[in-house]
DNA sequence: ATTAAATACTATCTTAAAGTAGTATTTTGC
DNA sequence: GCAAAATACTACTTTAAGATAGTATTTAAT
């Protein structure tokens, strides 16, 4: 698989957030958590918002909250936002027509097991990051 | 999944050749066949020879024939020899310390998918390319 | 009102993958 | 021996992801 490292930053970042018990998170105590660089994390956290996953309160006092509930954001919308999912979706040697009908050399073997792991990305939500419980982040 | 550019190609350059009746292909013939840029494919052809899975005979009449037999060439060695095959074991999230003593939230739902892909790569051989039916490469 | 603490914006830099260009070298056929 | 047809080598260019820097804006506490 192999995610661009933006998305596995916003996946982090928003699987830190559902589990923790803070309602409000500033990119300060977030970057100071999860290492990632700081203003590469601030830029990731405006695009999440401007996606509608998180929602940005300014000024002081300020920081980034769920804009909706854990429940309805699968990783897979994340990923999507953040890079699109186009890459992982298809062929294994780049073909751009393999498909059932048209497979290429390795597709009967590949594509089911491609297929698991877009499921998984598909069903899984934020709010299950939380149930399968999370060891470290 | 998604792997290199570069992978991609080194798979169906081999993957064309097994296929083929020939047994010398110049780079010009994949060329024209594969749509892969001209310079690039022969840096690779060289880069391919270097790592034994092919060899160069250089001059007029010269090409490219398999170094060794097709069954002992596993797709994951292929990968391996071009971009490396770490980023491919690795967590999902990126994180280094990732594993079943201390797994991210996602490593129990993704680690078994992904031990299939790494299988699979071990497994599979270009020799098995072959027979598994090519439609187009 | 002013200051402190936060996010937003814009522009630039760095790095690695991908692609291109030109020249040198090797070998066979004639 | 010489030309043709092939690979090998070296250097450069392009592109996109990732990272950084500096400034502007927003808002609450005092």
């Amino acid at each position: 698989m192999k995610l661009s490292k933006t998305s596995e930053y916003a996946l982090r970042i928003l699987g830190f957030m559902i589990n923790s018990e803070k309602q409000v998170f500033t990119a300060r105590y977030l970057v100071t958590y999860l290492h990632i660089p700081d203003k590469y994390l601030r830029r990731l956290m405006t695009d999440l918002a401007r996606n509608g996953f998180i929602k940005s309160i300014q000024g002081r006092e300020g920081g980034y909250v769920f804009a909706k509930n854990a429940t309805t954001i699968h990783l897979s919308e994340i990923i999507d936002a953040v890079e699109g999912m186009d890459k992982y979706t298809g062929c294994l040697l780049g073909l751009n027509n393999c498909s059932d009908d048209s497979p290429c050399s390795l597709h009967y073997a590949y594509a089911p097991i491609r297929n698991q792991v877009l499921n998984l990305l598909d069903t899984l939500t934020l709010a299950d990051l939380k149930s399968l419980k999370i060891k470290r982040f």
